[in-house]
RNA sequence: UGCCUGAUGGUGUAAUGGUAGCACAGGUGACUUUGACUCACCCAGUCAUGGUUCGAAUCCAUGUCGGGCAGCCA
């Protein structure tokens, strides 16, 4: 058990996870194989994290927390031509708000413009990057203008990676081929079929040097050569067919600028960016299971002098109604179905983010999934549960009408306001009000009213009673409809003997409804959010963006009780009967709310229609 | 017709040779100035067939089904 001081979970303390990698990673704890346990987060700069991406982090600050340890943010910039310096920072974004107060104290960064250090290690040359001592951006707290502390990025190895190229070269491990990248395709051969060796493979160390000392200096375009690994063309394992360490891109890169022209593939700069920084654990999904030995191959064939870091694969998130795909998120992006990477209907943490969904909530809902190996597709409504699970306690009533209509109580007169003690929270142990103002106009919801309630309804209808909530019960003694038999007016009479203190106080009716005065209101625009796809797994036959729901946004005009004029962005609301919303911290401004509904609350009562 | 990997209620998971449990979803009821929350109860599972064992979800064999692997992406 772990006691969180400085989260705003709704849970101050949460049982700690079990799973099969951390099984592994307690073991090797009580082995003591490791001074410290260092996990590290690797994203790849190209685009928005999302919700999978949530469980990841989750998962290596989560080890890192449980074990006093440290998990480093480092981008995996390996590929100018998809990365950008705005993917850096979003990423970072939300990185930091999804660990905050949580496991922020775990975050390893490194001393800005660093690269590793050339140290001895028994005897032998070696290098390392340290990261910053957590004292120095602890108190600090790591923000993006921190300018004591930056994230790890493999682009600040390229250094080391080239030295640790040409080591390969010098033990007769690699070698540069000329094959282009179609006949490189066809020499590998097929998962059933071995592939061939280059007629490059033969080459000398001294010409694989000078071609290699080549290829960085400019001399080639993109393409011509490449340095590939020399291990084994008929092995079954496709990543280990000679796989290309380095190849050619006359691409500028978002970090290094033009420094480079030839620049290191995953398999060649993850492993051993993990082992500069002195990972023990590297976490990854289950595709990458088929280069773990690519990944074991390329650490030993160098013979590191330090203790080599172990990478352990788990399945990565998939969630139902949703698409968790970078690349298909982007073309959502690109192709408009959705506003940006923040649209709050995508699974994105930033979308997620603006949607209201609490950090913990999002932590919450990961832990509850769990750690496997099995390929699983998880409910939505576990997410809508954590989701809920959080809000709940945390959210302060208020009262909003969404689609109103107008409702007249003809025994309160037009200048007559009625004080009412609302509940800011029923969840509070000392729960407090707030007082709202019942006049003699109020709004309240068109679908409680029904004119021919289907059977079973609870809530207004002709010569019906209910109870507006906090106020006091009333009468539904006409309907008045315009000229297109449109209901403009509900003329109702208020028993004020059933408010708070009142002698029938206690009266019980069947509903209740929320409600705001018509001269006690403000206007605000509210975005109400529905799934965006309309099948549960979108991708199931390729075609994801022909099951995008074209009903996933509808916006409102509703009508907020006063109190929410001063709305803030760091608060969340229930609307009372509605849901959760949250103040969009992007499109509101002074005098123009705007609330994104974060999740319904859970509607038992299903009306045929 | 290769290699790797996996399979527990509808869904996600736990049980590491010893009572198949938890959560979500669904259902019924209680409570309710939120048809929310909460509470009670119900529903429902070890992929198959053999084997080892006093005892198998767990170990072994075979089969079935799923996922991954042939980017100079990560």
């Amino acid at each position: 058990m772990s006691v969180e001081t400085t989260d705003t979970s709704a849970t101050a303390t949460t049982p700690t996870p079990s799973d099969f990698i951390r099984s592994i990673v307690a073991q090797d704890v009580a082995e003591k194989r490791y001074a410290k346990i260092v996990t590290r987060f690797p994203p790849e700069p190209n685009g928005y994290l999302h919700i999978g991406h949530a469980k990841s982090i989750c998962l290596n600050f989560g080890i890192a927390r449980e074990n006093d340890g440290r998990c480093n943010l480092r981008f995996d910039d390996t590929n100018p031509a998809k990365e950008e310096l705005a993917y850096v920072e979003a990423i970072t974004t939300d990185v930091n708000w999804l660990i905050a107060g949580w496991a922020d104290h775990c975050l390893g960064l490194k001393a800005p413009g660093t690269t590793p250090a050339a140290i001895t290690t028994n005897g032998k040359p070696d290098f390392h990057l340290a990261a910053v001592a957590p004292a120095t951006f602890h108190s600090h707290a790591a923000t993006a203008d921190d300018e004591r502390a930056e994230p790890f990025s493999a682009s600040s190895y390229f250094d080391q990676l080239y030295l640790y190229a040409t080591e390969l070269i010098q033990r007769g491990k690699a070698f540069v081929c000329d094959l282009s990248p179609s006949d490189t395709e066809a020499y590998r051969g097929s998962p059933d079929r071995p592939g061939k060796d280059s007629p490059f493979r033969q080459r000398s160390i001294a010409e694989n040097l000078d071609l290699f000392a080549r290829m960085k200096a400019r001399e080639f375009p993109d393409g011509a050569r490449s340095l590939r690994a020399k291990i084994d063309n008929t092995s079954s394992n496709m990543w280990l067919r000679d796989p290309l360490l380095y190849r050619i891109r006359h691409t500028a890169h978002h970090h290094t600028g033009d420094q480079w022209c030839i620049y290191p593939l995953y398999d060649f700069a993850h492993c051993l960016s993990d082992y500069l920084e002195g990972i023990t654990h590297s976490i990854c999904t289950l595709e990458f299971d088929a280069h773990r030995a690519l990944y074991d191959w390329t650490l030993a064939s160098l013979e590191l002098p330090r203790t080599v870091p172990h990478q352990y694969e788990f399945a990565k998130l998939n969630l139902g109604y949703t698409i968790v795909s970078k690349r298909k998120l982007l073309q959502l992006v690109q192709e408009k179905f959705v506003t940006g990477w923040d649209d709050p209907r995508l699974p994105t943490i930033s979308g997620l983010r603006r949607r209201g969904i609490p950090a913990s909530a999002l932590r919450r809902f990961v832990t509850g999934v769990g750690v496997t190996k099995f390929d699983s597709v998880t409910d939505v409504a576990v997410f809508d549960h954590a989701v809920r699970e959080e809000l709940n306690p945390t959210a302060l009533r208020r009262l909003a009408v969404l689609k109103p209509i107008k409702l007249t109580l003809t025994n309160i007169a037009p200048d007559e306001i009625l004080e009412c003690d609302a509940t800011n929270n029923p969840q509070d142990e000392t729960p407090t009000t707030r007082k709202v103002a019942l006049s003699r106009e109020v709004y309240i919801e068109q679908d409680d009213f029904a004119e021919v309630p289907p059977p079973k309804y609870f809530r207004l209808k002709p010569g019906g009673e209910v109870r507006l909530k906090y106020a006091c019960i009333i009468k539904c003694d006409e309907v008045v409809k315009d000229a297109t038999g449109q209901i403009t007016e509900l003329r109702c009479t208020a028993d004020l003997t059933t408010r708070a203190g009142g002698p029938n106080v206690d009266r019980k009716v069947k509903g209740t409804v929320h409600w705001v005065s018509a001269t006690h209101c403000t206007d605000a625009e509210v975005r109400l959010y529905d799934r965006l796809f309309t099948v549960s797994e979108p991708d199931a036959d390729g075609e994801f963006k022909k099951h995008v729901n074209p009903h996933s946004l509808e916006v409102v005009t509703a009508k907020l009780e006063a109190s929410l004029a001063a709305a803030s962005t760091a608060q969340r609301y229930q609307f009372e009967r509605l849901g959760y919303f949250a103040l969009d911290a992007k499109d509101s401004a002074a005098g123009r709310l705007v609330f994104n509904r974060t999740i319904t609350l859970k509607d038992a009562w299903v009306p045929k229609k």
